[in-house]
DNA sequence: TGTACATCAGTGAACGCGCGTTCACTGATGTAC
DNA sequence: TGTACATCAGTGAACGCGCGTTCACTGATGTAC
């Protein structure tokens, strides 16, 4: 039956947010439009009467995810003052942010996947990089950010490698040893 | 109709080989047996007399994968005695590099992927990050091998990063700001 | 060494299943008067 | 403000398709004598 218009967009926005935690927990081909449109209380048939097709939603899950995660990066960076690259590396490199993929770094869960999506789905993510280096350029305050994409690469970089070794040893020191790495540029 | 048994192992042998390929090109679930066979010039229905599902042939070419891409390091550091840490990263953190996914490093082209398959799939990966890590231990002659893991982050989240966004300025600069940081890590 | 037979790698079609997508229908919402 | 009608978000079933997997069959290979 038809909701008002007001419910139908907060239906639409209970889609995009659903699919951005599930796809970076599955994947963009490990979860399908069923279970999608069913995390979000509503039946598979009313999908494409807000969305043009899956790699719509995936386009705009995509977004979603990443904006999410750079206000979140500005929150922990706002909320401590005094060391503020800190708040947001102990968050991004910790062994909690490794093991719950769905609330986590949309780069770093998806970041092979998208590398394989069209160009934009990867606009979505080249913004949220963008966001990305222009929060840590301001904190380590350079320009031009060479040294902002250095460090955002170790940082993906350790929390993928993490992600990807079965020793939660061996992930630890990754991350770890990245956190080292990144507070050395810093200061150099 | 049936083929010698060194004809067998030889098929066999070359659908990992090619497996390992297409999945760096499309991902685990982005091809089907069908066609994995098909490049290896067989068909459908024999892929089970070699493999005990396809996550056994993930597997395997997972391993083959990452084997293969750590002996090409090897080779580059033994071409390169005057740099060898340099030969590494000049073909690791090129442009070139990040437009041929499927002859390219399986942890870059994988990594997400990989996280979400089991741990016999992972193994496979972290032995291939174990090879990587003495390689670069040795080469900058250090331990314990945390600077190593540092390194190995920046590289592989560097390549990563520059093959999600669009733009290919931004994708070199990526690759450029990893270089300069691991030359200064390895000074330091 | 030759012959008879068992083995089994590879073929090609079929299986059930879940996928993305479409569609006729429902009934509350929104609009026109 | 109330009434009559058009709209359309959501439902649930169906569509074609490709997936991973299974299977009866083929015929060259390997083995026993």
């Amino acid at each position: 039956m038809r909701v008002s218009r007001i419910q139908a967009e907060k239906n639409r926005q209970t889609v995009i947010d659903v699919a951005s935690r599930l796809f970076r927990e599955h994947g963009f081909d490990g979860i399908g439009l069923k279970d999608l449109m069913k995390g979000a209380g509503l039946t598979q048939g009313a999908f494409y009467k807000q969305f043009a097709s899956k790699e719509d939603l995936v386009a705009q899950a995509s977004r979603r995810a990443v904006e999410s995660t750079a206000a979140r990066w500005a929150t922990a960076t706002a909320a401590n003052p005094r060391d503020p690259l800190g708040a947001v590396m102990a968050f991004y490199l910790s062994m909690g942010h490794r093991e719950q993929r769905m609330d986590g770094c949309p780069v770093a869960a998806l970041c092979s996947d998208a590398a394989r999506q069209g160009a934009e789905v990867k606009g979505s993510f080249e913004a949220g990089i963008k966001q990305y280096l222009e929060i840590i350029g301001r904190l380590i305050g350079e320009e031009p950010n060479s040294k902002a994409m250095a460090i955002l690469s170790t940082m993906v970089g350790a929390l993928t490698l993490s992600r990807v070794v079965n020793d939660p040893d061996l992930a630890q020191a990754f991350l770890d040893a990245a956190a080292e790495q990144v507070r050395d540029a810093v200061t150099a």
